[in-house]
RNA sequence: GGCGCGUUCGUCUAGCGGCCUAGGACACCUCCCUCUCAAGGAGGAGACCACGGGUUCGAAUCCCGUACGCGCUACCA
């Protein structure tokens, strides 16, 4: 099994999901994931983006036994350290027959295609060289010197051949282009390099993604020019966006593997969500059939992973299902590990992770986050004061100087927990209900809107952990500036 | 335009000829819990299995067309 990605600068996020598929048949069949970096296009290459490729995969625990990090037994695992090769097996289907060689210019061939098209024929060379030698192609137009060579492509007859994922897949010979092997800077093309590469590293299994299925018969060709045996090669669906189009580096940018580390999705969460694409897992504590269970980890995907059982069609990312994920992902895990993952998020905001008052927050916002990179916002009523309008204070229904007296109220029961020296949620939340009482605010409601106008004079937001809570984690001081604070703001309201 | 692939609730998916008046999950709605927000619990709505023909006693499941979507159509991968 192997991936060969190549190194154009970021990480996409299908790619990953190739990948994926790579470790797990490797994992179950006990097989051997390899990476292998496909950097012939020189115009493409981006320094280190080898590394991110590594990065990526490691972070979500996908684990490969040979590559050009790690090495191996076919070595090297680069395809431009690997040159010579590719061009001795071109010069040698040039001998053979099964290639020629092509003079023709881009102009040319550009003339060409347009004219096809026009005409409603198939795209596909001309066959202008074949057949010719440098000096009889000269006699005619559209020539450079120079030369590519080009696979030749049966003329009649059918290429088939059996996708695990997809079935028998079958193209018409006649219909099929004279792909270019070797280029003219002397570097083989993908069509080349991956059936050399995949023979001489005894590959067994290729994987890649359904925008490859129009290439494999000319790699089949390619393996049969040479005598060589095929290996099985499996097509994987398209990752899509909500509108049915392929994720785009520019309007998506969760195309980009880094997006996923940086909007704070824990790589568990994201690992079990393309799981669920590519195999089903169920429910084994539940009778009924057809259940699936849906959190689970890479073990269990290597368990039931089968090439077929990947379906076929487009999938479409759905990034509620992989926030909701993240959240269960969240809730499950211990507050220290919430904290450490959490930490740098904290940090890039200018949120002091230090503070004693820290983890107490925390654990009152766990369960409340879907992704780490939304700690800063809601935590930051713990480490700072914020500015609200004053209006905010007086709830919906109730009179200014109603609030006025609520406020009080709860100033003189804070201060009085203060003194006690016991400042706790439970030693708060007694006199709060007693005050409530003595307002005579006894219904449900009316009591909702006294902790309403308390929970933003401690917090300035209307949406917070429970109350006391709250109160209890910020401490007597931060509460009874803030409540002063509040007071004021009302006042300026003439109440 | 040519070729290829794909098509089960909005999304992911179970289903591989009778168990399907199609099951689960996310999202959505309602209710419960409740000081707000969440989380959690209980319900609900949502798919004539793209459409049309076959094959069969019987089809979401097999075959053939059509439509739509997507991919490829480069000296990029």
């Amino acid at each position: 099994m192997r991936l060969a990605p190549s190194p154009t600068g970021f990480v996409h996020i299908g790619n990953v999901l190739v990948a994926l598929v790579d470790a797990a048949i490797a994992r179950k069949y006990g097989g051997t994931f390899v990476i292998r970096i496909e950097d012939t296009d020189q115009k493409r290459f981006l320094e280190g983006a080898e590394q991110l490729i590594y990065d990526s995969l490691a972070w979500l625990g996908i684990e490969w036994q040979e590559g050009p990090d790690r090495g191996g037994p076919f070595a090297p695992y680069k395809q431009s350290e690997r040159l010579p090769r590719y061009r001795a097996f071109a010069e040698q289907l040039v001998d053979e027959g099964t290639a020629y060689r092509c003079w023709c210019s881009p102009e040319r061939l550009d003339e060409m295609r347009k004219a096809q098209q026009a005409d409603k024929l198939p795209p596909k060379y001309d066959r202008m060289c074949l057949g010719k030698s440098e000096t009889e192609r000269q006699a005619f137009g559209g020539y450079t010197e120079r030369s590519v060579i080009r696979l030749r492509m049966p003329d009649h007859g059918h290429t088939t051949f059996v996708d695990p994922i997809r079935g028998e897949m079958s193209f018409e010979n006649a219909l099929l282009d004279d792909r270019v092997l070797l280029k003219s800077d002397g570097f083989p093309t993908y069509n080349l390099a991956v059936v050399v590469d995949d023979h001489e590293m005894k590959i067994t299994h290729v994987i890649r993604g359904e925008e490859w299925l129009p290439s494999t018969p000319a790699h089949l060709r390619v393996y049969e020019a040479l005598a060589w045996k095929p290996p099985v090669i499996a097509h994987t669906p398209l990752l899509l966006n909500a509108d049915r189009g392929k994720i785009s580096k520019r309007k998506h940018p969760w195309a980009n593997m880094g997006w996923f580390q940086e909007e704070g999705f824990l790589a568990e969460a994201v690992l079990n969500y393309l799981g669920n694409l590519i195999a089903f897992i169920p429910d084994t504590d539940n009778p009924q059939q057809g259940v699936a269970r849906e959190l689970f980890g890479f073990p269990e995907i290597a368990e039931h992973f089968e090439l077929g059982s990947i379906g076929p069609s487009g999938k479409v990312v759905d990034l509620d299902r992989l926030d909701w994920l993240n959240g269960q992902y969240i809730r499950r895990m211990s507050l220290g590990e919430l904290a450490r993952r959490v930490g740098p998020f904290m940090t890039a905001a200018g949120l002091d992770i230090e503070s004693p008052i820290f983890m107490g927050a925390l654990a009152l916002e766990q369960e409340r986050l879907k992704r780490l990179s939304e700690a800063p916002a809601v935590l930051s009523i713990f480490f700072k004061e914020e500015e609200y309008p004053a209006q905010m204070l007086v709830p919906k229904g109730v009179a200014p100087n109603d609030a006025r007296s609520m406020l009080d109220g709860a100033i003189s029961v804070c201060a009085g927990v203060a003194a006690s020296g016991n400042w706790s949620a439970a030693s708060l939340e007694a006199p709060f209900r007693d005050l409530a009482i003595s307002l005579d605010l006894t219904t449900g409601k009316q009591r909702g809107q006294l902790f309403g106008v308390v929970r933003v004079a401690s917090t300035g937001r209307t949406a917070t952990p429970p109350l006391f809570d709250t109160m209890a984690v910020l401490g007597a001081d931060t509460i009874l500036r803030r409540l002063a604070h509040a007071s004021v703001l009302l006042s300026g309201l003439g109440a």
